[in-house]
DNA sequence: CCCTGATTCGC
DNA sequence: GCGAATCAGG
């Protein structure tokens, strides 16, 4: 595949929406998100404000070369530069020191009742519960979906285990039902 | 781990 | 010009 035209202009468009660089090439087909970076640094708009005149020259340290880093020990008399740290975020909090498996953040899912779920989402849900991969509660991991599916009284209990939607403590199929947009759950009939 | 974009460099 | 490999974050 070559950039034509119509290539770069979608290019151009889906980057300008904001699409990320593995959406566009998936649009586009035959490239790879690599190949869609390339382009879109060779097209001068890798910065996505482009246009208007927020240049942000950004500092590049550039870890190619290589950086002998001298700076022996020097004079400590020196009063040194108004060196001020951004502290921006707010920092990680200090780990517990308890750090047990801890299933999900907090929030665990609470088990919606089959009705005001978007029928759609829940079949989706019932298919994929057939290809979950049953996990225990210990095996859970930070990027297993930990939706939980039967009575956990029951031997008939286990966790979705899907690869987890990247941020969210579910797979796809959970993220459907357990995030519904406050639009759908608006005003169901009864 | 998954994902982002950024850079480099042989082609 | 192209993009895989690699790098540097989240």
């Amino acid at each position: 595949m070559s950039w034509t035209d119509e290539r770069v202009e979608l290019l151009k468009k889906m980057w300008g929406e904001g699409q990320s660089a593995s959406q566009i090439a998936k649009e586009l087909g035959g490239v790879t998100r690599n190949a869609v970076i390339g382009k879109v640094h060779r097209l001068g708009l890798s910065n996505r404000a482009g246009a208007g005149g927020a240049a942000k020259a950004d500092t590049k340290p550039a870890k190619a070369e290589a950086k002998p880093k001298a700076a022996p020990k020097s004079a400590p008399s020196k009063p040194a530069k108004p060196e001020v740290v951004m502290e921006t975020k707010s920092a990680t909090p200090p780990p517990s020191p308890r750090k047990q498996i801890i299933p999900a953040g907090q929030p665990l899912p609470p088990q919606p009742s089959a009705n005001e779920i978007s029928p759609e989402a829940l079949a989706k849900v019932n298919a994929v519960e057939k290809k979950a991969k049953k996990l225990s509660l210990m095996e859970l991991t930070e990027r297993t979906c930990k939706w939980p599916v039967g009575d956990p009284a029951t031997e008939n209990f286990w966790f979705c285990g899907l690869p987890v939607q990247q941020g969210k403590p579910y797979c796809e199929a959970h993220v459907g039902v357990a995030f519904q947009p406050m639009s759908s759950r608006r005003d169901r009939r009864r």
